[in-house]
DNA sequence: TAGATTGTTAATCGATTAACAATC
DNA sequence: TAGATTGTTAATCGATTAACAATC
């Protein structure tokens, strides 16, 4: 579907933060915008708005702009929202548990079927429905139901031998946020890391630079 | 400090990941390592590093490398994680345990001190030692404790009339994991965003690509 | 001293912005 | 048709990489 390969990775980051605007216009009602007011409204140049969304197509018309429903639409296509992808947790502490609920009712295109830890005392627990199954139920679990995605909640130490595993097992993406770094490519598999303590730490420099100036 | 200002986003963003592998090395017991070596275990090139580096001062030596242990300890000072920022969280939904729970145990240079919430029900139970508040005791709060760091773990709906008064209040940065997309910098306060939603939809978009391809 | 590696300047590359012809 | 706004090409800007003189 792409117009042109090879999208950089600065245009990709941006299509979810444009399909979040407009599925608020959308909501609010509103049909149709130009590049203009919505690099107003997001705070960009109109002229990335237009370089950004041609690189998929022409989704806009001259002199009238863009229709938002259309355009929420075509975005969410492109992101791959709507075809669902079958998803499990490993580590089910504070931030698996928390990511499994946010899985579960705020991200369509994701579909959470089991979710994994190595605590005893915590399997058997139920989290919205899906029970905590042991890690050692992974393998007969993947092969079973084979998941696509595997969103990674466990320490640093832990973190590449699993990995290694459930590449093993036919997943086919990580959503990491263990504090071990992986590239993008790891293994042939995709995976996205989220670095929260990263995170806090910018915030932390800017914070502290304020304090010096 | 800063041996030339305004550095750029790109440079601040990489720091953390810095402090993190060396960090690694030194516990690895690691003395010294050049840009080079560091270059291969970061995926990066040694340029970048030197370069990075050298926007706050020479670290290094020349013919010798780097010194993990002061270069560590340098980055740490860079982004602040030992001056301690007193924090509070607002919402103590899921997501806002999970991350209360996240300062307290992983990150230095945030001291969480309140938790807010606007639902009755959640209000008085206790995360590992502190009181979920209701958010109309906020403002007292606020005037007594004088928190620098709100972290909002709120709706999108309610976020933007949230900042404004922790504006008010004194506070100083936000980290913000709210669907509502604030600027960096809002009302003269910091804010980094967390947008885990958009994270996620990244992944999508590879993994669904992949199929296509 | 010779070798290694930095700090820094210069060259390249890619991403953003501006401009404008195409067209609804 | 005239006005508006896109799609796209060209210009600018900034970030990354390469090169090398300085120096430990």
């Amino acid at each position: 579907m792409p117009k042109k390969d090879n999208i950089s990775l600065s245009v990709i980051k941006r299509l979810p933060r444009y399909y979040r605007f407009l599925g608020v216009l959308k909501e609010k009602g509103i049909n149709r915008i130009s590049s203009k007011e919505l690099s107003q409204k997001m705070n960009i140049t109109a002229s990335q708005i237009r370089q950004d969304l041609n690189c998929f197509g022409g989704f806009g018309q001259q002199g009238y702009g863009y229709n938002v429903e259309d355009l929420h639409q075509e975005i969410g296509q492109i992101l791959g929202v709507n075809d669902v992808l079958s998803s499990i947790v490993i580590g089910a502490g504070n931030l698996g548990r928390a990511v499994s609920l946010h899985i579960m009712f705020e991200s369509k295109g994701f579909n959470l079927t089991g979710i994994f830890d190595k605590k005893e005392a915590i399997c058997g627990k139920i989290i919205r429905g899906i029970p905590v199954r042991h890690i050692d139920q992974l393998e007969e679990f993947c092969l079973e139901r084979l998941p696509k995605v595997a969103v990674l909640c466990i320490p640093r130490d832990a973190a590449l031998e699993t990995a290694e595993q459930l590449c093993e097992l036919g997943i086919k993406g990580i959503w990491n946020f263990s504090h071990y770094d992986f590239t993008s490519h790891f293994n042939g598999i995709r995976v996205e890391n989220v670095h929260l303590s990263d995170s806090l730490m910018t915030l932390s420099y800017y914070l502290n630079e304020n304090n010096n100036a």
